[in-house]
RNA sequence: GGGCGUUUAGCUCAGUUGGUAGAGCGCUUCCCUUACAAGGAAGAUGUCGGGAGUUCGAGCCUCUCAACGCCCACCA
């Protein structure tokens, strides 16, 4: 073994190692899956992140969270496939663009669109890689030679293929619906595309004079502009107040229009005025009681929610935005005397998840996605445990929205996306839904494009070369293991790949949604770049190093998936652990000189190598478990506790000792460097750079199983070791070190001075760990008897652990009171706890329902407590 | 209107089947002990949101109240 330790720094330097280690990982082709292999698989697909985006802290904990998986079963003997790709997420990505135009005074109408369409590209294919390298700054072990784009050939082939199948089975239809119409994207979007927030607005009351008789009937409505565009007045059959008014015709106001009253059960008669104004082009509800009415619609606004210029508008309104157009209406009605009230209502009023626009409700032609037929397997998936949440909380949420789900407006009218494979002929109108245009020179294609979505739907399996069944990678990795993503879009996609697989695959995509929580800030505000609380990950990775922000991520993850919330201070805590490490690493190098390839000689093991064998063993079955049960957080602090508090703070300290003495001093080295390797390959889905580097250092690491690489090694099993014994004097000896240290302290013992120890009960296990306690509070004389003492020799101190009494000469150091007062603390502590427990030993009830084990434990640590109290009063009394 | 989540140490949060509360940061005291001061050692700190119930025993189960947050629905 010959490592220059002076070569290896005192600080773990993330950065360049880092970057040395991702790259040797991708020049040895490590992250490539195969299909052929005869190993079970484990397969993911990413989220695909927004092909112009940036990574963001969601991003990081999402990669981070499916990285964690996917070495985790690539070292436990999974053929593991990790599918990376990006989404040409339709309307944000044509947003970004035509921003830009605009900085240049231009809109996609002046290209047209074709060149539109061509600039998009330009842009996606300058942004395409940047989103993906930054998950590599992440660490993120996907197969980038199997990278896809939801636009991408394959992607848009199985697009045409669904949507056409789709079709022709009756489940994508066209038709004239109210959809939400965002008119700044000038575009229909979907329901859930479409944000409910609570304004303050007004509700007017407006007088619609009858034709035929005086009088006339009272509107509340919070829209008084669309009032141009009212059908009918409605009021419910069982209203007594206006039962002799239904089937009269009135007037609109600052109209001539003549509509009539009718009578309908969806209007409540207690709201308002009990007469709602019926505007079918403009409200869904009102649209729907229009078609019950054979009422025709009327629009008054345009595709950029511009009051349209037709009669029946006052020509001053024409051409107006909505809230001009309200303005004006509401001081012509004043004008008119048809004003009654303005009250102040709070309604909830649509925006558009994108933009932030008022969605207008606007009757339009659109194409839809009947769901109710794809919902039937995508709720029995769920039911028949095909498909299962963590946590499985988010199954009821998911099972209401699919069990209530309307249909899915899928047509969009932008450019940049699929464009809807619908042809028509160019003079008969005829159409054609067809993969191919059947005839360019007759035929035109439909100009909207498909909700975004609608290609991430098919991501798990369009991206495994489906629709081309015989596909390997299809065959091989389909269905995926795991999905891992937030909360905030089961419905948008998880939802509609679990409808589109059952439909085209037959099978559930994912075996597992693995949701986890959402990064926030400090505050537990959600990160926005508008409120500017944003925390860049890879500020981050070079502030702290790319191991850090995953460990601290990961340890912050519950079960629960609760959200996170996280400050920049937050990633010392990784970055620490990273460097706690690292320097472990550095110690057991500098000690491995003269070490041997042989395995540990388990017949001359001490008791504490034993103890830390058994700690291993144990944690890597937790580990194991965790694992199986997405308890990712719960592994990450457990492999924290079992390295810094177990390995480094007690084994580490403890191999010192036994280092020194020639005898032990080859086996310790070999259970130094076991334990080190093992918990290197336990941590290294977590923190993979680190762990790797730290392998590639190490020129012994080939003598196990002959990996190059620690990514590629076996994940650890546990061990059938039987040493609870030695664990339980182990600990014994650790807690006579503290009590010793913690009288050392307290009585204020100089650390330069050296003191004498003299024990007096379990002499069979302090003469074998005497070395230990020697070094571990630098006593210079220690005597060790197996008899007992109750009387402290002048100017001592003592402590009691176990049945085992512990007696420090003092002289001249030692301050009676000080040491009395010490332990009447001690007295009094256990007290506390030995009366809570009689308390409980003496309850009949106790004692006669609970479980034997219960009771006995109780007992013995009563009768323990009471040992140790006796002894502490006997010794306190010679003081 | 319906549903979900949260409420535990000064701060941020863990706490899997009910057995009497933990971590990190911060704080106090001591220590640059030949892996690590991004460190080590010893400490202090909690009527587990309020109330009631079930139980021998409740942070955990039931009910109820309160506060905060989120999702869905959307009566003009």
């Amino acid at each position: 073994m010959n490592i220059d330790i002076n070569e290896i720094p005192i600080n773990y330097q993330a950065n360049e190692v880092e970057k040395e280690i991702y790259d040797l990982w991708e020049k040895n082709e490590c992250f490539k899956a195969d299909a052929d292999s005869n190993k079970p698989h484990f397969s993911m697909v990413i989220p695909p992140p927004n092909v112009t985006g940036v990574l963001h802290m969601g991003h990081a904990l999402d990669g981070t969270l499916q990285d964690i998986l996917v070495r985790y079963h690539r070292m436990a003997g999974f053929e593991t496939l990790w599918v990376p790709g990006t989404d040409h997420a339709g309307i944000a990505t044509q947003n970004v663009v035509e921003k830009k135009l605009r900085e240049k005074n231009l809109t996609r109408f002046d290209l047209g669109r074709e060149k539109f369409v061509e600039t998009v590209w330009e842009w996606a294919n300058e942004h395409k890689s940047a989103i993906l390298n930054q998950f590599k700054r992440l660490g993120a072990s996907f197969d980038r030679s199997r990278e896809r784009f939801t636009l991408d050939e394959g992607c848009s082939n199985a697009v045409k293929e669904v949507f056409v199948s789709l079709y022709n089975k009756g489940l994508i239809y066209k038709g004239a619906y109210i959809v939400n119409w965002c008119p700044r994207c000038r575009s229909a979007i979907s329901d859930i595309e479409t944000e409910y927030k609570t304004e303050q607005g007004h509700m007017w009351e407006i007088c619609y004079p009858l034709k035929d008789k005086v009088g006339a009937i009272v509107v509340a409505t919070t829209r008084p502009e669309t009032m141009f565009g009212d059908v009918a007045i409605a009021v419910n059959p069982n209203d007594y107040k206006y039962k002799d008014l239904v089937g009269e015709t009135v007037i609109i106001p600052l109209t001539n229009k003549e509509i009539p009253i009718i009578a309908d059960e969806y209007v409540d008669s207690s709201f308002g005025t009990g007469a709602v104004k019926i505007t079918p082009a403009h409200d869904p509800n009102d649209y729907e009681v229009a078609k019950r009415h054979n009422l025709k619609p009327v629009w008054v606004m345009d595709e950029d929610a511009k009051m349209l210029d037709i009669d029946v508008i006052p020509e001053s309104i024409r051409g107006l935005s909505r809230e001009e157009a309200r303005k004006e209406t509401v001081g012509l009605l004043k004008l008119n005397n048809a004003l009654l009230d303005i009250t102040d209502h709070e309604h909830n009023v649509g925006h558009c998840q994108r933009c932030g626009t008022t969605i207008e409700p606007y009757l339009s032609e659109q194409w839809f996605v009947k769901m109710k037929p794809l919902a039937e397997k995508a709720i029995a998936a769920v039911k028949n445990g095909e498909l299962n949440f963590i946590p499985e909380r988010w199954t009821k949420i998911y099972l209401d929205w699919m069990e209530n789900v309307r249909d899915w407006c899928i047509s969009r009218q932008l450019w940049w996306g699929h464009q809807i494979p619908a042809y028509y002929h160019n003079e008969t109108g005829e159409m054609v839904v067809a993969k191919e245009n059947p005839d360019p020179a007759h035929y035109t294609q439909d100009s909207d494009v498909l909700d975004t979505w609608f290609s991430s739907g098919l991501w798990p399996f369009s991206t495994m070369g489906w629709p081309n069944k015989e596909s390997k990678d299809f065959k091989k990795f389909f269905p995926t293991s795991v999905l891992v993503t937030g909360f905030d879009i089961i419905f948008f996609w998880v939802a509609r790949m679990v409808n589109m697989s059952y439909e085209f695959t037959g099978k559930s995509p994912f075996k597992n949604v693995y949701i986890h929580g959402l990064i926030r800030d400090e505050h537990g505000q959600k990160m926005s770049k508008s409120k500017n609380n944003t925390i860049d990950p890879v500020g981050i990775i070079d502030k702290y190093g790319c191991d850090a922000l995953r460990y601290t991520l990961t340890s912050m993850c519950t079960y629960g998936g609760q959200d996170i919330k996280i400050s920049d201070d937050k990633f010392e805590y990784g970055r620490n652990f990273a460097n706690k490490i690292w320097n472990a690493s550095r110690f057991v190098m500098m000690n491995l000189d003269g070490m041997d390839e042989n395995e540990i000689d388990r017949s001359s093991l001490t008791i504490a190598d034993k103890w830390i064998l058994q700690k291993l063993s144990d944690v890597t079955a937790d580990v194991r478990s965790n694992m199986e049960n997405f308890r990712i957080g719960e592994y990450a602090n457990q492999v924290y506790d079992f390295f810094w508090g177990s390995y480094c703070d007690r084994y580490v300290e403890l191999a010192k000792i036994q280092l020194n003495n020639p005898e032990q001093k080859l086996n310790t080295q070999r259970v130094l460097w076991y334990v080190l390797e093992r918990s290197l390959r336990l941590l290294h889905p977590i923190m993979p750079h680190i762990t790797e580097k730290i392998w590639q250092l190490i020129p012994f690491k080939v003598y196990k199983d002959g990996q190059k690489f620690l990514m590629k090694c076996d994940f650890p099993t546990a061990n059938q070791y039987k040493y609870s014994t030695e664990v339980a004097q182990m600990d014994k000896t650790i807690e006579a070190i503290k009590a010793i240290r913690n009288l050392r302290q307290s009585l204020n013992v100089p650390a330069g001075s050296q003191i004498t120890l003299n024990i007096y009960g379990d002499k069979e296990l302090f003469e074998q760990t005497q070395a230990f306690l020697k070094r571990m509070v630098r006593v210079e004389n220690m005597t060790i008897s197996s008899e007992t003492i109750n009387e402290l020799p002048p100017q001592s101190a003592s402590c009691v652990v176990g049945d085992t009494k512990f007696v420090v000469p003092l002289a001249g150091i030692i301050d009676i009171e000080k040491e009395k007062e010490r332990q009447n603390k001690k007295i009094e502590k256990l007290a506390k706890e030995k009366t809570s427990l009689e308390g409980r030993i003496s309850n009949d009830n106790f004692v006669k329902n609970a479980p034997k084990e219960v009771i006995d434990t109780t007992k013995a640590r009563i009768a323990e407590l009471a040992e140790q109290i006796e002894a502490i009063e006997e010794l306190k009394k010679s003081l």
